[in-house]
DNA sequence: AACATACATTTGTATATACAATTATTGTAA
DNA sequence: TTACAATAATTGTATATACAAATGTATGTT
């Protein structure tokens, strides 16, 4: 990936700027990626993290602030992301018996049963997506990230 | 950034989906960070984005194509895009008289200036965001993104 | 010239997201 | 007990984005 081939420019700019623009591209096109990955199972990026975070839930419900703390990308909606996703059936919703302001979300079978396919193919972008680099390259990567 | 914290997970995963996630992590910072930085100007970051490439073309207009072509993230729509900095008076919009299937846009005086006082918000954001890295860093950082 | 095809943009529609305001419930202090 | 503040979720509204279909224009072929 040629951040300046991409972006069609000859100007120079800092290594800051540049950084930070590089980063922009690979997460487009982690997005992209996943999106698609995950289009055959009609949900999106954001739906599957959250499936995911209620499968590491082992049976424990999840109130929808426990999601939002827990998500990835943080969003300002968390009611409707759960609104679709029981619509496909993948979870369940009722209100918490000891506190009913909060309500309780757990993953469904057919959401677990879904999630482990969906997880396979996640394997295969990441593998596809990584295919450039060693063991020792992603340990420095994570490294560097840590400074953000 | 401690990827384990931020999602609150206890489980061990494997290097490639940690990548992954620190990386998504990374991005919803510097998104974040930068809308903020963008929001006093009422601009969003695929707006500054187009203004910043029609800057870069100096004077020269720019057809949809072209700027689709050079967003950083590629979007559907970049008419609705475009009407929104027309709206703002920050670009004007014409149709090529050489060819009227393509449109021409360029940035007004008005976008221009305000463009520079954006610069300078996203400067301070950059520094902010890349405060615990060092030059060295930053080139590591930039090779190891070269392999996506 | 007539037609088909490719191109560039626009529009329609559905969904996603951000943000603010509202509702409902609980805890607590006078 | 009432009043008030804090919490949790929902709803309303505006904007953003994805995707498909439609429109208008140009080009190539016969």
């Amino acid at each position: 990936m040629n951040v300046e081939e991409i972006i069609k420019t000859r100007k120079a700019m800092s290594i800051e700027t540049r950084s930070i623009i590089h980063l922009l591209l690979v997460n487009s096109k982690l997005n992209d990626a996943m999106n698609s990955a995950l289009k055959p199972f009609d949900v999106s990026l954001q739906q599957f993290n959250v499936l995911r975070i209620l499968r590491g839930q082992k049976g424990l419900p999840a109130n929808l602030s426990t999601l939002n703390e827990r998500m990835v990308s943080k969003m300002s909606n968390t009611t409707r992301l759960v609104d679709k996703l029981l619509l496909k059936g993948f979870v369940n919703r009722k209100t918490c018996p000891t506190n009913r302001r909060k309500i309780e979300i757990n993953i469904t079978k057919e959401g677990a049963d879904l999630l482990k396919e969906m997880d396979k193919a996640m394997e295969l972008v990441e593998a596809e997506l990584l295919k450039n680099f060693t063991h020792q390259d992603l340990e420095e990567l994570n490294i560097l990230l840590d400074k953000f």
